[in-house]
DNA sequence: CCGAAAAGTGAGCAACTATTCACCTTGCCG
DNA sequence: CGGCAAGGTGAATAGTTGCTCACTTTTCGG
C-alpha cells in the first residue's frame, strides 16, 4: 500500500467506515472489515484509533462539528409554498442520493450511543429551527397564520419528511399515493392549505 | 425449573427475546441474554427454536399475523377534529407505554431482516389505510375537501407522528415547542386547517 | 545517500458466542 | 408404583472477533 499522511489516511479509515457502520451497525461490522472497506490492513485502523467505537465517535462527531447553515438564505424571497416545495425537494434529494447517514445515525441511536442524541441536539434541533425562523419570518410578513406554533409546525413539517424517507429507505415503502405528480409539492400544499372542506 | 408446557415456555421465551432484541439489537443480543431474559437454561432455548434467527423472525411473524382493526369503529362519529386527535394521541401514548416493539422493527430494518419491510407491507400499510379510508368518508360527508389525496394525506399525518415518536424515544428530543398545551391537537390544527394566513 | 521516523502489514492471541451433547428431572398414564 | 416421554440443564466445541506484536517498507531532512 502506497504511503500518505496520517490525515489523509485517516479520512479514508473514516469514510469507509461511515459506509460499513451505515450497512451493518456498530456490532455487526467487524475490524476486518473496516480494514477492506479503507483498503489497509486491520493493523493499520488500530494505529490511527484506539478502537472500534472511537471510529464511529469522529463520524459523528465529525458531523456535529460541521459548519454552514442548513437553509439557503435565497429561500426568503420565495413564496412560502416554493420554499417548503425546495426544503422537501432537497431533503428527499439527499436521501436518495446517499443515505449512508441516515442509516448510521439510526443504528448508534438505538444503540444507545450517547453521541446520537447529541447529533440531533446540535444539528438536527438547530436545522429544524432555522426552518421556524423562516416560518416567523412569513408570520411577521402575514403570509401565515399569526397564530401559529412556529416551533412545533416546523418539528412536524421535517418529522414528515423524515419519516417519509425512512419508510422508504429502510422499510421499501416506495408508493404512498397513486396519484401522479410531485409527492413533495402535494404534502406542502396540505400543510399550507390544511385539508378542510 | 419448574416444567412448563412446549407452548408457554416457548411464549415466554419469545416474550423475553423481545425486550432483549428491542434493547440491543439482533446481533448485540447473545444467547445468553435471551436464556436471562426468558429464565431458562441457553440449551433449552435451542430445544424450541433452530437458531436466533428464528426467534427474531417469530416474534415479528406473530405481529404480522396480529389480527383486529387499527381504528375502531367509533371514530366515524367524531369530529375530523376530534377522530385524528383520538388517533394521534393514541401513537403517542402507545409509544410511551411501550415502545419495545418499534425498536425491535427499527433494529430488524436497519439489519436488512426481510421480516422488516413485510411487516410494514401488511400492517402498518394496513393501518394507514384504514386512516385514508377514514378520510374518504369524510370528504363523501363534505367535511374535507374533494381534492384531497387521502392516501398520502393518511401517510404524512402517520408519518409526522410516527417520527416524533423516533425521535423523542430513539433520540431523546423531548420539548417540541415551548407553547403549553397538547401537541397532539394543535398538530392536528395545523393539518387540517393549514398555516396560511 | 543514509538512517531515523513514520507508514504499513501478516500472523497471531485471548476472549467471546452460537449451538450441540450427554445427561438429569418431572409429571403423567397404565 | 414404575417407566418413559417430555421438560430442562451444565459443560464442551468450533468458529469468530477486537486488538496487539514483531516486523518490513517507504519517506525525507541533513
Amino acid at each position: 500500500m502506497k504511503h500518505l499522511t496520517h490525515e489523509e489516511r485517516r479520512k479514508r479509515i473514516v469514510r469507509g467506515a461511515m459506509s460499513a457502520f451505515a450497512e451493518s451497525g456498530f456490532r455487526g461490522t467487524r475490524s476486518r472489515d473496516l480494514a477492506r472497506a479503507a483498503g489497509v490492513s486491520e493493523a493499520l485502523i488500530f494505529k490511527h484509533f484506539p478502537n472500534k467505537r472511537a471510529i464511529q465517535r469522529a463520524i459523528i462527531e465529525e458531523r456535529i462539528r460541521q459548519t454552514g447553515t442548513f437553509l439557503p438564505a435565497e429561500l426568503r424571497e420565495m413564496t412560502p409554498e416554493k420554499a417548503l416545495v425546495a426544503i422537501a425537494t432537497r431533503v428527499f434529494e439527499a436521501a436518495e442520493r446517499d443515505p449512508t447517514f441516515m442509516r448510521l445515525l439510526y443504528f448508534a441511536g438505538l444503540e444507545s450511543e450517547p453521541l446520537a442524541p447529541m447529533f440531533f441536539k446540535r444539528r438536527v434541533s438547530g436545522n429544524i429551527g432555522e426552518v421556524a425562523a423562516l416560518v416567523r419570518f412569513w408570520i411577521r410578513r402575514g403570509l401565515v397564520r399569526r397564530s401559529l406554533d412556529a416551533r412545533l409546525f416546523a418539528w412536524s413539517f421535517m418529522s414528515c419528511l423524515g419519516q417519509l424517507v425512512v419508510v422508504r429507505h429502510i422499510f421499501g415503502v416506495k408508493r404512498l399515493s397513486d396519484r401522479p405528480g410531485d409527492p413533495a409539492s402535494r404534502i406542502v400544499s396540505m400543510f399550507l392549505q390544511g385539508v378542510k372542506a
